[in-house]
DNA sequence: CTTGACCCTCACATTTGTGTGATGGTTTGA
DNA sequence: TCAAACCATCACACAAATGTGAGGGTCAAG
């Protein structure tokens, strides 16, 4: 597929898909006339890329985890240096604490929505009721 | 305390901590000479705020939500807005989805890290029994 | 053959979170 | 009293992700 599918598929500016390829985040074949081209698994990995970004992290580390994640994963084993090693358990442990940040920060927000809601709720009954 | 203690115990440089506060994520008391004077609670705020921003929240969204996220949240109905009650909604919705990506993909890195430490350490017992 | 909808590259701009340093006031201890 | 270690504001700089648009090819449909 070309740019402009990926890009209403993804949901993800043009700009944006040039941009990651510049970062090496993704790879495009070219047609004879120049045109990207894309193979359809690209559009996930765009979504992955866009989670992850969106989560807060840089493109430089996306690059990096992206090889692991993708299921034939037995295949790789030379590529696995020990600073490699060292990288992936130091992004795994930041990942955890931004997961554990975030679950708590949304529950909290729930709980207050929670609040919230209630307290209308009880108001609305009230009101209703001294209407009547 | 001073903006010099803050800094060494939230590990966050001071052109931060000023910059959380023009950004109006923290308030800080003057003392009579004009230097910054933070409460005890200011510590544990700044952890918050740079977990959050690390996870990818802009300071504009953390300064909506942390008001929200303080324990005596029984205290404050009046400024629940129906926007604001949205704006919490789609934040919270946002947050769970990062949860996810994040999930999803510390947990690919873990498994990868599995196979590969798995597979050193059958390459090492093979070594030591080759070698004796 | 032209028009409209694609695509290309290049380049400059903007926002956000940070880094860094200049310039100068305050406080404390030798 | 003077130096060291704080603090203040201000301003310029920077990297990363993203916006925007100029200038110019390609291609299919009318």
């Amino acid at each position: 597929m070309r740019i402009g599918e990926l890009s209403e598929r993804t949901n993800t500016p043009r700009r944006l898909l040039r941009y990651y390829e510049e970062q090496g985040l993704i790879v495009a074949n070219r047609a004879p006339n120049g045109y990207r081209d894309y193979d359809e698994y690209n559009v996930d990995r765009v979504i992955q890329i866009r989670g992850l970004l969106d989560a807060g992290l840089p493109t430089r580390i996306i690059k990096q985890i992206l090889p692991c994640l993708n299921k034939p994963r037995v295949i790789h084993f030379s590529d696995a240096t020990p600073e490699m090693i060292a990288t992936l358990e130091h992004e795994r442990d930041r990942m955890s604490q931004r997961i554990r940040c975030l679950t708590r920060n949304r529950d909290a927000i729930e709980e207050y929505l929670q609040t919230v809601l209630e307290n209308d709720r009880r108001k609305a009954e009230t009101e209703t009721a001294t209407a009547s």
